[in-house]
RNA sequence: GUGGCCAUAGCUCAGUUGGUUAGAGCAUCAGAUUGUGGUUCUGAGGGUCGUGGGUUCGAGCCCCAUUGGCCACCCCA
């Protein structure tokens, strides 16, 4: 006999947590829509070759590849080289994310895209992390990404969603970060190694973690000069409020054309006027996120600080991210949600509603074969009104059909006995409350099940 | 990919310097209670102690390997 088992960092998600997922899924859903953005799905398996090479080193390392089938170890010994090696074992792999298969999808339907292409895409991906808390190897994005727009109204608007959604949810403190791509080219610019960019944003992006001088250390080791870590050290001590942080920012980077054309653009994003937040984006130097395709604005959601959870969404414009597939010039901007963690985060902050939890809301009990059918039928009648309801199929004692509605969280039971049967009436309890009456039949359909 | 901690009943965990038949609570099932659950009482079932080796007269306990979980790094949602 096999025990049982799944893969690690992979889950069953049993009936209630689907119920308490679907909640996010539509919260989610429902804004995408509300926003004007189109579903769209694309395989769980992709081209090898469509995936690598585009989520960096790390990156290509995480990917979940597929073996060939057939006879593989025939098809090895054909082999001249390890390359051709690589594709003979294994030419598909699970999507890593849902940003380049909708780029690979926008080149392969260029023609009969209305640009600019607003979709959104809520699927699995896969990765080969190491699991830990908030982190597993099968999970879900909702991604929203515009293609073919440089309107700097998109980034606003997907900064609106992000607002909506955690609103929604109910998830107070939550923290939308943004920063500017442009704004840390401007500051390796003005280092003057622009080649240094990635080093650069890597170790700033840990000042949460290891402090300024775990920082200056990181960048000495990373090959900068004392005098470059200086600069970095004046971007890094920038404070205050947004438009405070801009100024600075535009003091300090004045000579870099590049830096100066972020911070307008993250200027009018902030400042737009068209726009309301409850929560109002804040402006993060820091903030650099892997991804090396981002070439505009960047935007990571934050769990509120209470729960150790980190970033459970984020997003950023990448220009040409099709050029990647011959197709160069279009920019895209785009968001993402992590419902994975945002669920751990509802469940930590007890957030979920009772709506969100509950199935069958009547269950009808009944003393054998004389009262079942017509349980049956009025089961049937509330059915008809659209209220959830079953009928205990088994001829069981009360005892147990009243443990099996306690169990599975059914809120009413219908109680149809001899007496009943008699009288022609029904009596209702709410097991929560231990509240019964006994009403006429013809009552039930008017009766409210709350 | 690197390192640390952990793995005993369906769940949460006890288990003495290695010593006879491995325990508890909850859960499950049956009954006490003649149409009424979530409270109470009684009883029952359920474990090759993650897996595979080794040391020993003897291993849940010690050693090695392996798998999985948690955590940190890396990276990220």
């Amino acid at each position: 006999m096999i025990k049982p088992s799944i893969p690690k960092g992979t889950r069953d998600f049993g009936p209630a947590v689907v119920r308490k997922r679907n909640y996010i899924f539509q919260t989610i859903r429902e804004t995408f829509e509300l926003f004007g953005f189109q579903p769209l799905e694309t395989p769980a398996m992709e081209n090898l070759n469509t995936l690598t090479g585009k989520y960096g080193e790390e990156g290509d390392k995480l990917i979940f590849k597929i073996l060939n089938n057939g006879e593989i170890l025939g098809q090895a010994q054909l082999a001249k080289d390890s390359k051709e090696l690589a594709t003979l074992l294994c030419e598909k792999a699970l999507r890593y994310d849902l940003t380049i298969p909708f780029a690979r999808y926008v080149v392969m339907k260029q023609h009969e895209l209305a640009l600019p292409f607003k979709r959104y895409q809520m699927q699995p991906v896969w990765r080969a992390d190491n699991p830990q808390r908030g982190r597993y190897r099968e999970f879900y994005q909702c991604d929203a990404d515009v293609v073919g727009s440089n309107s700097l109204l998109n980034e606003v608007e997907l900064l609106m969603i992000y607002d909506r959604v955690f609103s929604k949810l109910g998830l107070q403190g939550y923290e939308v970060r943004v920063n500017n791509r442009k704004i840390l080219s401007g500051l390796a610019e003005l280092i003057g190694k622009p080649e240094m960019l990635t080093d650069i944003t890597i170790s700033i992006d840990k000042l949460d973690k290891i402090g300024i001088e775990g920082v200056q250390q990181e960048l000495l080791h990373r090959g900068l000069s004392h005098q470059d870590v200086e600069i970095v050290n004046n971007f890094l001590r920038i404070d205050g409020s947004n438009d405070e942080k801009l100024q600075q920012l535009q003091v300090l980077l004045q000579a870099s054309a590049t830096a100066q054309k972020g911070i307008e653009e993250l200027a009018f994003v902030l400042n737009s006027g068209m726009a309301t937040f409850n929560a109002a984006p804040i402006v993060d130097v820091t903030l650099a996120r892997g991804l090396n395709y981002y070439t505009g604005m960047i935007v990571e959601a934050k769990a509120p600080p209470a729960v150790k959870m980190g970033s459970i969404g984020g997003g950023g414009r990448y220009d040409d991210l099709t050029g990647l597939f011959g197709l160069p010039g279009l920019s895209g901007v785009g968001i993402s949600f992590g419902v994975d963690r945002i669920y751990d985060v509802l469940e930590e902050l007890q957030l979920f509603p009772a709506a969100a939890q509950q199935s069958t809301r009547v269950l009808f009990l009944h003393m054998g074969a004389e009262s079942l059918p017509v349980a049956f039928n009025y089961m049937m009648q509330l059915r008809e009104k659209g209220i959830a309801a079953e009928v205990f199929h088994e001829a069981a004692k009360m005892d147990k059909q009243f443990k099996y509605a306690d169990k599975r969280g059914i809120p009413y039971v219908v109680i149809l006995g001899e007496s009943e049967l008699q009288e022609n009436s029904l009596s209702i309890k709410h097991l929560q409350t231990g509240q019964q009456q006994k009403i006429s039949a013809g009552e039930l359909l008017n009766f409210q099940f709350v």
